[in-house]
DNA sequence: GCGACGAACTTACCC
DNA sequence: ACGGGTAAGTTCGTCGCG
């Protein structure tokens, strides 16, 4: 029989002395299947030294038999390495764990260069070469087996055939399970080896929430949970922050309590997996948290904040409780009822970030190829990675190993100063994936580089400006066919998102899959730079941002040329007078003479630049400000100061009065003075990037966090320290406390006044002839 | 001993 | 744990100064 189905998650096993690939789904009548591949086995590839004759080499591996009893096959094949052709002896083994031993071995057999791929773990392995995706639809013949005890699904198959993938631009009807808890410490930061879970909250998108207490008993939330998922056996458990927390809290506690989180679709706890994520064998864990770095507008990218961004939760609407308060709402019967309002609140925001948030995470799981459990936490080197590891196996490069390489530093884009002023009339045009498209037309590659030690090279090649790095023109290189494919994917997705009503799951679905392709082709630039990469080759990134220079200075020659004032431009990026129908002339002239494309991409009314790089403000004509690397959008500033500086711009930009401006500037400080401003617009917020012991100078939200610390809250890499600053001498960091240790009085408005509102809001002024001092003056009149 | 100055450290941004 | 380029605030050492 023949069945259709989409690919939730994938585990290997070892039965009967072979790997058996299990492949746990949904089929298209909605069953839980597991299909069992018994047909592929593990390998890696042994490089032949280009003096040998393979075939010996071959048969020497052959006659050490005895030596490698798990060797089931080897097999001579010609492969790429770096673009040079390579006899390589694929060797197969029986046995996925005998592959990391053997190719050591088999290193040091005479005749062998290099063993290659060997660290390509067998699942992923399998759904490479099977051309298996997972989130997509695929079709197989299998042969249904009768159960395997401990198995939770509607049916186990054997698989009988190739597997087919099916294009199906559908979701299936997933269970999706969400989760929030809720810890107890008296005071301090909740340690699983002693604060107990109090809360748990479950629900799942049919609706049939849970809420468990722990009054006197842990024992009723943990087996509660373990029975809440075996009753509603979820495809995806979701959750904010379970990776990091609530997932390691949950196992230690059940340790603790003697008990075991069964959740999975076997009999086995979650378990650490592939770059540290937590996995649920048979379903997809899913850390909602692990995709909110998309936001960058979220400063804070707590639950409360990202579901409010996303229009999931508004913030007006929720119960907030800090976690400093939390033991005290536990505590006091009457607050309890509020924490338990809460607790749903965090719960019904995570069940509403899971459908927009699994769009995205699904079509990234599929292009990128790995699991969905996987994906959230895989850095975005490695996504880029394993989509170029995919694409290697079709162009018959071999995959790298990765080495160590020495930290030196490249010359990047390049970035124009500014016309500072306010420019009517200003569009700002942008290279159409600028990075992408010049490694597509230099066919700058691994495989193309042309390394001077090789010395001359006969065929046709081309020499980057400035850093005179060569890459041949031919054949295709590795990077350009991958980029060119995914290009075009993206205009092809882009093009039928035109055809269809923005609101049907189709159109979402591939609107998340176009901003998946986009994601990654954008990085590929910046994994070439990177010196994780397998496939690091410096001059590959050098050669590309020098080429991206180059076409800027000459899209700068052309504007000038065309009378066209160029008033500022970064990258990829010129922003120049608008006037239509010589950036028409412009972007032809550009397309025929450097072969990319350039358009307008923002139009302003009106745009301020200052004397500093990366920092403006524009004017749309819908009335919006586009303010870009100023105080409003940084996270480091007071509230207060940001929204100083976004008054005065707006009133700048769209009254053109800075009479208007310095009066609201002062109106804005006697409230301050008089404490009519909200605390929490005092606050200011700062990453804690380093253990606290490793900072080198004293940092206000550094001592701060050690006061925390001395009270038992601890804190991870990235944790933002909000703080205040206090009345009283000496340094910043000798004035700057917790916030949530400061009343309104203790707060060194002064500070604000001098070192936030004024330095925020001058920075604009000053391009108006306000100086501090007009700003200032009258102020302290007022004061008299 | 103390203030001016600038380098170093630090964060967060732009593209 | 993808790149380089940049702004800006705070800390901290150094230099000059009877």
């Amino acid at each position: 029989m023949s069945i259709q189905f989409w690919l939730l998650d994938i585990n290997s096993e070892i039965r009967n002395g072979s790997p058996e690939v299990w492949l746990w789904g949904i089929d298209d009548t909605n069953r839980r299947v597991l299909l069992i591949d018994r047909s592929f086995l593990p390998y890696f590839y042994a490089v032949v030294s280009p003096s040998e004759n393979p075939e010996q080499v071959l048969e020497r591996i052959r006659d050490l038999g005895k030596e490698f009893p798990l060797i089931r096959d080897l097999e001579l094949l010609d492969r790429k390495f770096f673009g040079k052709q390579v006899k390589v002896i694929k060797v197969t083994c029986t046995d996925p764990d005998s592959i990391v031993t053997y190719s050591k071995k088999l290193k040091r057999v005479p005749g062998v260069e290099n063993c290659l791929e060997d660290s390509i773990r067998y699942i992923m392995r399998y759904l490479i070469d099977k051309e298996v995706r997972p989130c997509r639809w695929h079709q197989a013949d299998v042969e249904e087996i009768e159960d395997i005890s401990g198995i939770i699904a509607d049916n186990i198959y054997v698989i009988r055939s190739a597997l087919k993938y099916i294009e199906r631009a559908e979701l299936p009807a997933f269970r999706v399970l969400g989760f929030a808890m809720i810890e107890y410490s008296r005071t301090g930061t909740p340690k699983p080896e002693k604060d107990p879970i109090v809360i748990l909250s479950a629900s799942t998108n049919k609706g049939n929430g849970i809420q468990i207490l722990a009054d006197k008993d842990e024992n009723a939330i943990m087996q509660g949970f373990i029975s809440y998922v075996k009753e509603n056996d979820p495809d995806v458990i979701v959750g904010y922050g379970t990776n990091q927390r609530d997932w390691p809290y949950l196992l230690t506690r059940a340790r603790k309590l003697g008990l075991r989180l069964s959740l999975g679709r076997v009999n086995g706890e979650p378990h650490t997996s592939m770059y540290g994520h937590i996995s649920i064998t048979g379903r997809a864990n899913v850390d909602l948290s692990d995709f909110s770095d998309e936001l960058t507008s979220v400063k804070i990218r707590t639950l409360e904040n990202v579901a409010d961004a996303l229009n999931v939760f508004r913030l007006k609407d929720r119960t907030i409780i800090e976690e400093t308060d939390l033991a005290e709402y536990w505590e006091d019967s009457k607050k309890r009822i509020a924490l338990k309002k809460y607790s749903l609140e965090n719960l019904s925001s995570i069940m509403g970030l899971a459908n927009p948030t699994m769009e995205y995470a699904t079509e990234l799981s599929a292009l990128v190829g790995l699991p969905l459990d996987n994906i959230g936490v895989t850095a975005a080197g490695f996504r880029v990675e394993w989509v170029l590891i995919r694409e290697a196996q079709h162009f018959g490069e071999l995959v790298p190993e990765h080495r160590e390489y020495p930290y030196f530093t490249y010359e990047g884009g390049m970035v124009l100063k500014p016309k500072p002023g306010v420019h009517e009339n200003v569009a700002a045009l942008d290279f159409k994936s600028m990075y992408p498209n010049i490694m597509i037309s230099k066919n700058i590659s691994p495989d193309t580089y042309l390394d001077p030690k090789e010395g001359d090279y006969q065929g046709a090649f081309t020499v980057t400006p400035e850093v005179g790095h060569r890459f041949r023109s031919e054949p295709p290189g590795f990077y350009k066919e991958v980029l060119t494919r995914l290009i075009r994917v993206r205009d092809d997705i882009r093009e039928k998102l035109k055809t269809l009503s923005k609101d049907s799951v189709e159109y979402r679905l591939f609107d998340a899959r176009q901003r998946a392709v986009k994601v990654i082709t954008n990085a590929t630039y910046g994994y070439a730079g990177w010196l994780g990469a397998r496939w690091y080759v410096k001059p590959v990134a050098e050669a590309t941002a020098a080429w991206g220079r180059y076409s800027i200075r000459s899209t700068i020659e052309l504007a000038d040329k065309l009378g066209l004032d160029v008033i500022y431009g970064d990258t990829d990026s010129i922003f120049v007078s608008h006037d239509s129908m010589k950036v028409g002339l412009l972007s032809k002239r550009v397309r025929e003479q450097l072969g990319l494309e350039i358009k307008p991409d923002k139009i302003y009314i009106r745009i301020l630049f200052t004397e500093a790089k990366k920092r403006y403000c524009g004017l749309f004509p819908d009335g919006h400000l586009d303010i870009v690397g100023l105080e409003v959008i940084r996270g480091d500033w007071a509230e207060v100061a940001k929204n100083v500086q976004e008054g005065v711009l707006g009133i700048l930009l769209r009254e053109q009065s800075p009479e208007k401006a310095v009066d609201y500037v002062q109106r804005y400080v006697s409230e301050l003075l008089s404490r009519r401003v909200a605390f929490k617009d005092l606050i200011i917020w700062k990453t804690l990037a380093k253990p606290v012991g490793e900072y080198a100078v004293k940092a206000a939200h550094v001592e701060v966090a050690k006061m925390l610390m001395k009270q038992g809250w601890s804190f991870t890499l990235g944790d933002k320290i909000g703080y205040v600053v206090t009345v009283g001498r000496g340094k910043l960091y000798e004035k700057a406390r917790p916030h949530s240790m400061v009343s309104y009085d203790e707060v060194d408005l002064d500070y604000y006044v001098e070192n936030q509102i004024l330095p925020a809001a001058l920075r604009i002024l000053e391009q108006f002839g306000v100086s501090k001092d007009s700003l200032t003056k009258p102020l302290q009149n007022r004061e008299a």
